[in-house]
RNA sequence: GCGCCUGUAGCUCAGCGGGAUAGAGCAACGGACUUCUAAUCCGUAGGCCGCAGGUUCGAGCCCUGCCAGGCGCGCCA
């Protein structure tokens, strides 16, 4: 349990105490906060818990405040002191030597130290980058991946059944657009006069797929293009784009456990009946010769085509059956990370979830803004039209898989974020990245070093770690104590970029109490202690790192 | 025109289901390498939290209006 948790166990009891004596009437237990204070004065920790509960018991909240201070019993070492403070704040003083016990939560967790039972029994499915397959990911999927991967790191570590899912958009107008791409490629190689369309994908890759094709396929009839002809170079096409995603997102880190095809969708009437199941429920109707969906009994600002005049479905339709079947398959949240350029589509995609009945069962949608990438602060030119972009891989093979997933996940994913490429490959203090990397690689240095003078510190009795009673040390305790609840929050949020600052605070303090410090020294008890300690810093940063997806480095 | 997101230090951003005196990194300025890795550390300076109202014990956070930027508003995907 986190040193905050206890804090509250704490806090619980004396207000179950005060309610089995008579001196509060509550109903229930009432949702107090226990927050670390931003003021040391104000102690290690504190809670509204009389502020919450003064307007209910009709009393002022500092009375309140004093009747639970009374009422607290809590175990023996743990606090130095309680105050009630400003309006009716109870802080707490722990005794610093208490703070120790994380040491010991840590050794005991064996590399599972920040894991909790948070979500149990609880099963969820992250879909992410679910790029189409007509062209290389670029860095805006980059940053879907990190945060999707990130994600599904941290549900898997609070105790989520995770399942990983990319969702292949292999139906539709655009493979038909993909084929006849690589046809015209083609017939250009073949020496053809053709015009290209400003309609098909102008990128290069396209050109090289046509090559290849060719070498391998045979030549392409000259001319128009039959059906079976332009299918086969879209397929052809869209299994060769396809492999190259699955390379690049290998490379960066992410393995999916499910690439599901939108072809399933029609092989399996999927579609179909999904839509007998919205028909049930009266929520499809027919008009003006096409099949609507009432979006707007949902919210949605208007009703939707499933099925056009010309009978083909939508792409709508696609994801009306593609959800459907998730949630049949029983997860109890089903994440989505979409770009925000999609954002409008949302209010419609939410609407199936109630029209299809579907209660107990939860989909949340993140979206993630765009990056704007930059070279030396000045904006790299990105246009799709023109098929100009940068890549994924390209950004990868230029500053790294470590650094662009850490600057990834170094944003709240509804902002903005800046990518600049030279400053990303610097090595200077410019670069946040390095600065964790460092502190771990240090660390591992140390320990090098320590194992080369034989010094068992592993070993050492629980009595040594008395010696650390450096503020420094205490900070750092404090931090290490803290993780859990960081790694909880960044679960419960959907949001890594917790974890992501929380590590470049421990990074930071790291660095000072080393800079400070020396963690080897003749005093044998107190080179065990520092040794404990630091353990736990390079176990927690190896940890959150890992959560990143970002490489724990033993040397830099 | 309507909708969504964003607006916090010169720059990039945090700010934990409203909490006490708003934080970090970078850049700027001044310092520290005979040390277990200087990819580091220490210090200084820097703010009408876009603007105006409102809600309450308390607002950067919630509500309303306005301003600015981004993105969306297909029987495209």
């Amino acid at each position: 349990m986190s040193m905050k948790k206890r804090v509250a166990e704490v806090v619980a009891q004396a207000l179950e105490t005060l309610k089995t004596n008579g001196s509060l009437e509550l109903s229930g237990m009432p949702l107090f906060q226990v927050d670390i204070p931003k003021t040391p004065e104000h102690g290690d920790f504190a809670t509204n818990a009389a502020l919450v509960l003064a307007k209910p018991a009709r009393r002022p909240p500092r009375q309140v405040a004093e009747l639970i201070r009374e009422a607290i019993n809590p175990p023996p070492g743990m606090l130095a002191r309680v105050d009630i403070a400003g309006p009716g704040f109870i802080n707490f003083f722990l005794q610093e030597s208490y703070w120790l016990q994380v040491l010991a939560d840590i050794a005991a967790a064996a590399g599972r130290y920040g894991h909790s039972s948070l979500g149990a029994g609880k099963r969820v499915q992250v879909e992410f980058v679910s790029a189409n397959p007509t062209g290389p990911l670029h860095v805006g999927h980059g940053r879907g991946a990190a945060l999707g991967d990130a994600l599904a790191n941290i549900l898997t570590c609070t105790g989520h059944q995770v399942e990983r899912e990319y969702y292949i958009n292999d139906v539709g107008s655009q493979m038909r657009t993909l084929g006849l791409s690589l046809f015209l490629r083609a017939q250009e190689v073949q020496g053809e006069q053709v015009s290209f369309p400003e309609t098909c994908y102008q990128g290069d890759y396209i050109k090289e797929l046509a090559q290849e094709y060719l070498a391998g396929q045979g030549p392409v009839p000259a001319g128009e293009p039959d059906a079976p002809t332009l299918d086969a170079c879209g397929r052809y096409a869209g299994e060769a784009i396809l492999r190259e995603i699955r390379q690049d997102l290998e490379d960066f880190g992410v393995r999916f456990d499910t690439w599901y095809s939108e072809t399933r969708l029609f092989e399996n009437k999927i579609v179909d009946r999904a839509f007998a199941a919205l028909q049930e429920r009266g929520y499809l109707y027919e008009a003006e010769g096409a099949l609507w969906f009432k979006a707007t009994a949902f919210g949605d600002e208007k009703d939707r085509v499933v099925r056009r005049q010309n009978g083909a479905t939508t792409y709508f339709a696609s994801d009306i059956a593609y959800h459907w079947e998730k949630f049949q398959r029983g997860y109890d949240q089903v994440i989505d990370i979409w770009g925000a350029d999609h954002h409008g589509y949302v209010p419609r995609l939410q609407a199936i979830v109630p029209a299809l009945g579907i209660k107990d069962q939860k989909l949340t949608v993140l979206l993630v803004q765009l990056v704007s990438l930059l070279r030396e602060g000045q904006p790299v030119a990105m246009t799709t039209r023109g098929g100009t972009f940068v890549t994924l891989r390209q950004v990868m093979d230029e500053v790294g898989k470590d650094v662009a997933r850490f600057i990834f996940l170094s944003r709240r994913a509804d902002a903005h974020l800046e990518f600049d490429l030279e400053l990303a490959k610097r090595q200077t203090s410019e670069n946040p990245v390095y600065y964790v990397q460092y502190a771990h690689a240090r660390l591992a240095s140390v320990f090098r070093l320590a194992g080369e003078k034989g010094i068992a510190w592993q070993t050492a009795p629980p009595e040594v770690l008395t010696r650390l009673n450096l503020p420094e040390e205490l900070t750092v305790l404090k931090l290490l104590a803290g993780y859990p609840d960081i790694v909880e929050a960044a679960a419960t949020h959907l949001e890594p970029h917790r974890i992501t600052y929380c590590l470049t605070e421990l990074a930071g303090e790291l660095h000072s109490y080393y800079y400070k410090h020396r963690f080897i020294s003749d005093d044998q008890e107190l080179t065990q202690a520092r040794l404990l300690l630091v353990q736990g810093v390079k176990a927690v940063l190896d940890h959150g790192l890992g959560l990143l997806g970002v490489e724990a480095p033993e040397a830099m």
